[in-house]
RNA sequence: GUGGGUGUAGCUCAGCUGGUAGAGCGCCUGGUUGUGGUCCAUGAGGUCGCGGGUUCGAGCCCCGUCACUCACCCCA
């Protein structure tokens, strides 16, 4: 075989990397269940009908097919690979929603495939951490304010740049939009989303071309979409613009508890940014867009909203409410610059050094008594001189050398990063918990 | 899908107007004969992405192709 080269859009961790991901997994699912979320995994395909009809056209899914498919069967098998868990969690409520207890909170940590051009923070298989909340029929406004502080809360302590969301209410669009009298609300939602890529007076020209704004319009447009604001104070300034509908007054409302409430709960979290829309068209109400902070230029690295009809089957509606972590552009983008990073690059923290290889036995027992106070433990893979032996712990970042006999006659641990080396009792020590398994830190 | 950039040692990269392929780091071995890191000395390792063309001669020029990468689109 040749030496493979890596397959763009596809990343794969070294095992150092791989720590570091663990880690993080693992403290966003302590966190999740810590608020009550209960773990659930889809499968990693959806009927393509399901995965289309939800306002995705734009995506780019990934589809099934069966390579030895019948001769002159063209057809692939329907199925396609799920590009967020959003969509997969709506459809499995309904699927059970006789036996599921509403309001249901769930989290779910699972790789999702977009057959996009991967560049700089987009990949083609990526990890999502997503909690939603689902209710029966109706959803009350007060998880739009919780699950911001949920996601706070779970990148909390984490070695990583600080978070700054930023939120906005597709009714308050929307209705501003009808209210001004603009032709179609939600194109023109799509286009004012672009104002960081095309600047103001982008925007105001694919306005007028598009949805033949007049110059009054396009400059409202504008000028809402400028509005920003750490507290409530963005709806004064909405309504200085003198644009009137029922519509957007439910959304400036929704949007005022969720900006008044993570201002006084999580000061500096959220801001009020009107300008935000998200591509995905289910969302109904609150939307929200993460940037990392120096990161601004990936993009969102956690995104949501709430959807009311999503979970529907037409009989029974499910409205809902979800965030998604994007683990994998978070890690892609640490990695990259170098900003996290493990303590070391495997779980061993104490190498058994074997004297000869007819010691392997003994080497293995005293071993084993160490994992049996949870301590990592492996023998050394040959024996070599014990300055090898050493070297190979040290490469790896193993903390500890066990000397089956030192110079004291019995075993002996060294501490290989000052070269303390002390007569141990095998019975009772135990490294301090730093160094019982490797630890996640910022830099190299 | 469209456009730009880049492919040389395990990694990061040099390589002049075309003339027999280099450095740093890493790795092996030894100095140190069974206790690492520093230092010193050695050594191994390359289909120059792939295919074709021009030329006495191509890593370098031309054509094609593939991969990676950046941007557009869209998004975690």
């Amino acid at each position: 075989m040749e030496r493979p080269t890596p397959l763009s859009g596809f990343p794969e961790w070294l095992p150092q990397q791989r720590i570091v991901e663990q880690q993080v997994i693992a403290k966003l699912q302590r966190t999740f269940e810590l608020h009550g979320f209960a773990s659930v995994q889809t499968r990693a395909v959806e009927p393509m009908a399901h995965l289309l009809a939800k306002g995705e056209t734009s995506k780019e899914v990934y589809v099934l097919r069966r390579l030895q498919a019948e001769e002159g069967d063209n057809t692939d098998s329907g199925l396609g690979l799920h590009f967020d868990l959003t969509v997969p969690f709506a459809r499995y409520v309904l699927e059970n929603s006789g036996k599921l207890q509403f309001p249901f909170r769930r989290y779910q940590i699972q790789p999702c495939w977009r057959g996009e051009r991967p560049q700089e923070g987009r990949y083609r298989e990526f990890w999502q951490a997503d909690i939603d909340i689902i209710d029966k029929d109706t959803l009350p406004g007060h998880y739009e304010v919780e699950l911001p502080l949920v996601i706070a809360d779970a990148l909390r302590g984490l070695p990583i740049p600080a978070i700054r969301m930023h939120v906005n209410n597709r009714k308050v669009s929307q209705g501003f939009f009808r209210g001004l009298g603009i032709a179609d609300p939600m194109e023109a939602i799509r286009i004012v989303d672009k104002i960081d890529k095309i600047g103001p007076a982008g925007v105001g020209k694919l306005l007028a071309e598009q949805l033949d704004a007049t110059d009054a319009q396009v400059k409202a447009c504008l000028s809402m979409a400028e509005i920003s604001s750490p507290d409530e104070s963005f709806v004064d300034a909405v309504r200085a613009l003198g644009v009137t509908d029922e519509l957007l007054d439910e959304g400036l409302a929704e949007l005022a508890a969720v900006v008044s409430t993570a201002a006084a709960e999580a000061p500096g979290l959220v801001t009020a940014d009107l300008r935000i829309a998200r591509g995905l068209d289910y969302y109904t109400g609150t939307v929200y867009e993460t940037t990392l902070d120096g990161f601004e230029r990936l993009g969102s690295v956690c995104s949501g909203g709430r959807y009311d009809t999503l979970a529907s089957d037409g009989k029974n509606t499910f409205p809902g409410v979800g965030l998604s972590i994007g683990v994998s552009r978070i890690l892609g983008a640490l990695f990259g610059n170098g900003l996290v990073s493990a303590t070391r690059e495997t779980p061993t923290a104490v190498l058994v050094a074997l004297p000869e290889e007819e010691r392997r036995r003994d080497c293995d027992r005293l071993a084993r008594v160490l994992r049996t106070r949870d301590i990592a433990t492996e023998v050394a893979p040959a024996a070599q001189k014990y300055g090898k032996q050493i070297r190979f712990a040290q490469r790896r970042g193993i903390p500890y050398v066990l000397f089956p006999e030192g110079e004291s006659g019995g075993p002996e641990i060294r501490d290989i990063r000052s070269g303390e080396q002390t007569p141990v009792d095998m019975d009772s020590w135990t490294p301090p918990v730093a160094d019982l398994r490797p630890e996640i830190r910022a830099g190299e």
